[in-house]
DNA sequence: CTGAAAGCGCTTACAG
DNA sequence: CTGAAAGCGCTTACAG
């Protein structure tokens, strides 16, 4: 029945050592509250000798504070998105970890998000990172009604009010890359584009379209496969595309951009060649394609690292900035030459 | 300075509410000690009727106990690694959350575990499951010298005793696969493998061994190329191997072996007309890749199921089984044809 | 500068 | 069957 855990010394124990009271040692520890600079010194020494470590369970308890947060992970995804996830996971870590934090995870599926609840009934965490928001979204309405502090990692729709957002400017950055394109003289774009239900692809889509507009060019909406989520789909949009002879096929993810080379293998299709290829993301799954393929670069880490500082603000109650937008790149490789 | 979070109901006004101790409302929810039939629906049905949720830390605290398991989570891998971790944390949520236990995520870099030492030294969790272990093993240091329960995913170096072990069974699977390739008359197999400080190598090399042995056949030294972790390794490796006329390529991970499918493919070389190919393990990489390679099939959500349970028994003093080896199956495509 | 005491929200012998 | 009280390990007004 030996929980395996050894007893541990607590507070009252270095208080009686040291003939101090326990408000005294907390004090020391805490670096609240007037303490003489010798008292504080006896106890941090003792404290250091001895290997003490306050439970900060209790110390939460006393404080009303978990010191967790929560960072809840999308139930479903492709195996491409996994690395951003990993990525921002790396950041928030790093950052919560300096702040004596730790991460709890919850995994929730799009319909089903009683993991989360769970964990916000049992005031499990101080806070919460949502790694990937939908336009229509549960984890949303559930937070603001419970009032728990959050923040997200991408924008979220504009139907929410005071949501906090942490995202790449990926509007900014879709149009750089499209003008670019545009730029290269390929007129006959085509879009093969993800999950209409993330917030993320309609940004991508306005930035597509926007930067059309800048260049006074239109676009053929029949070059536009959106919704593309399968394999089955994207084989299907890839082959239209090249029936109507679209000069570059522009991703807009990299889900869908393996599928696409993929597909473009299978038909012996040559890129850059017969058709060039873009991706509005960036991966690690890519990286070691042949050709190298253009795309945006975006830094998961600092994401994770700039989403998980705001939120520990928000949770001291600082003034926060309801949108942090972080920079981008466009870096252009053989696909596009 | 407002936390968000609302004040909380909390036994003591369910108490009094009701005319009772606290001591009865415990009772009623807990079940344990003796309570009228009568009483305990009274309170049952206020509780239910408030949404009256228990305060898991103060509760924690009562019982010296947290609610919360640590998974750590190795902070350096390859892409094709993630979905298996990924996999297991869906395994491992879905038993932890059905006893009301939490996931706190830890990373850690094979020379620094400082993210789950302070875990452990601020008493955040009751057990630990260890997603990767090595042969020479940091963490598991550590936390046997702490003597916190913990449970490791795949199976650890001989050199540690008493370690509590869930693991595919690697050994057998890969001796199966390989005594059917080798019954297929490719006598001249290339290995290619990963990083000897994972314990799984160590397992797969034995199978691959025991396999020739028991087929009385003698393996050919100079086509086994072991740590060959990145791809101008793997180029190397796939070049002298071919030079030697190797008929089938063993992968001993899917990493190695999309590295080596990417060799092949730079090369011209066809699978399986000029070079057959298959890996010692199964991922959603490998999954659409034309042709489809044989590999083994394992299942890694049932890993972290096992895995969890069985650390949950382990914290609860329950008598658990030392190794727990789960089964495998080989899935023969068009790769080795 | 320091300490006794109450409190965070539960559990659990102990007594009745 | 039920309750008063002590305890889990901290923090923090309040008083001195």
């Amino acid at each position: 029945m030996d929980k395996g855990l050894e007893k541990n010394i607590t507070i009252a124990d270095v208080a009686e050592a040291l003939g101090v009271s326990k408000t005294t040692v907390s004090r020391a520890i805490s670096g609240k509250g007037r303490i003489g600079r010798e008292t504080r010194e006896r106890v941090l020494a003792y404290i250091e000798e001895h290997d003490y470590k306050p439970n900060v369970i209790a110390k939460g308890l006393a404080q009303s504070k978990t010191y967790n947060i929560c960072v809840v992970m999308p139930g479903e995804y492709d195996v491409v998105d996994l690395t951003f996830f990993q990525e921002c996971l790396f950041g928030i870590q790093e950052i919560a970890g300096s702040m004596e934090y730790d991460i709890l995870l919850s995994i929730c599926r799009k319909n089903d998000i009683s993991s989360l609840e769970r964990i916000i009934a049992n005031h499990k965490v101080d806070g919460v990172i949502l790694m990937r928001t939908f336009v229509e979204d549960e984890q949303i309405d559930f937070l603001q009604t419970k009032n728990v502090p959050f923040v997200t990692i991408g924008s979220t729709s504009a139907n929410y009010k005071g949501v906090i957002q942490i995202d790449h400017n990926h509007k900014s950055a879709c149009k750089e890359l499209t003008s670019i394109i545009l730029m290269k003289q390929m007129d006959k774009i085509a879009l093969i584009g993800g999950n209409e239900e993330h917030v993320v692809t309609q940004s991508r889509l306005r930035g597509f379209r926007e930067a059309y507009a800048k260049m006074g060019k239109t676009l053929d909406e029949d070059l536009m496969f959106l919704s593309q989520d399968n394999q089955v789909l994207v084989e299907k949009a890839v082959k239209e595309a090249l029936n109507r002879q679209a000069d570059c096929i522009l991703c807009m993810d990299d889900a869908v951009c393996s599928r696409v080379l993929k597909t473009l293998r299978q038909q012996h299709v040559k890129v850059p060649e017969d058709v060039r290829v873009a991706s509005f993301y960036n991966s690690m799954v890519l990286e070691n394609n042949v050709p190298s393929i253009t795309s945006l670069s975006f830094d998961a880490k600092e994401l994770g690292m700039v989403a998980c500082r705001t939120l520990l603000d928000l949770t001291e109650g600082l003034e926060v900035k309801e949108r942090t937008l972080l920079p981008y790149e466009v870096v252009l490789k053989e696909s596009t030459k």
